[in-house]
DNA sequence: ACTTGACTTCGAGCGTGCTCGAACTGGAAG
DNA sequence: CTTCCAGTTCGAGCACGCTCGAAGTCAAGT
């Protein structure tokens, strides 16, 4: 269990795979201020921390959950203001789940809507064809 | 039950009201061929008949689970086309049901990771607040 | 008769979230 | 040493789904 392996570090296009998104949206990411400022080898390359990915991975589930990138940046902005943040953030995360959990009931409604005329166009097909 | 009471039909206002979409949807929705050429009264006005607005409403269902408005058209044309493609609108909404009920797995999966957090936070703020 | 307000068509514009091309740089493999 | 590939920054462009402004029409209310 040397330093080494503790210490990963990988490039936009290595993070990029491992988050799901495209290098692109890495780099835009991190110019629109949802990740910090990420860290750069001698040369500029990026250098992506395990904490990094972490957070890259946090941001793909509050986007896949329809977050604007808009709260996303102000989310970041709290984590980045440490500790004195951490009920704003959790009453961000308590607002969204509301949120998410609405846009759950909501599917639900919509997927009887879907059945029912899967079943009508079923039993017209009987009828018809 | 004369016929005036059956014979409903609402301005293009009236109904967008109803179903929930702006005018300018409403006319953008018949343009995009999301909806079959409207009936018009004798100067050129939209009226919407109980069976358009009951289009409507479906295609604010299929909208809400997250159809693009290219997979309405295409079912809007299907349906245009009468009862031969009975069993393609039925395979399209079958193949939808689909997606959304992946897209509520996926949610599910989501709220997990924010529950996770929430708690993370309220410890957190525990022992540090 | 006049005003009001909802309607018409048309094409342009907008907000969101990426996505990409251009021009360049630097490290690694053959 | 050259070739190659992945990276850099910058600003422009795109796909989607509306949204709106302009200029005009028409019917109903005062």
């Amino acid at each position: 269990m040397d330093i080494s392996t503790r210490e990963m570090s990988l490039t936009v296009g290595e993070a990029a795979e491992r988050v799901g998104l495209t290098t692109y949206t890495l780099r835009w990411y991190e110019q629109e201020g949802l990740v910090g400022r990420v860290g750069r080898d001698s040369s500029g390359r990026r250098r992506y921390t395990e904490s990094d990915v972490n957070w890259l991975f946090l941001l793909t589930r509050l986007r896949r959950t329809g977050m604007p990138v808009r709260d996303m940046r102000r989310y970041a902005e709290l984590a980045r203001h440490g500790d004195s943040t951490l009920g704003a953030r959790r009453a961000l995360f308590e607002a969204h789940r509301a949120r998410v959990l609405a846009r759950m009931a909501e599917l639900s409604e919509d997927l009887k809507v879907l059945e029912y005329k899967i079943d009508a166009y079923r039993r017209a097909e009987e009828e018809s064809g």
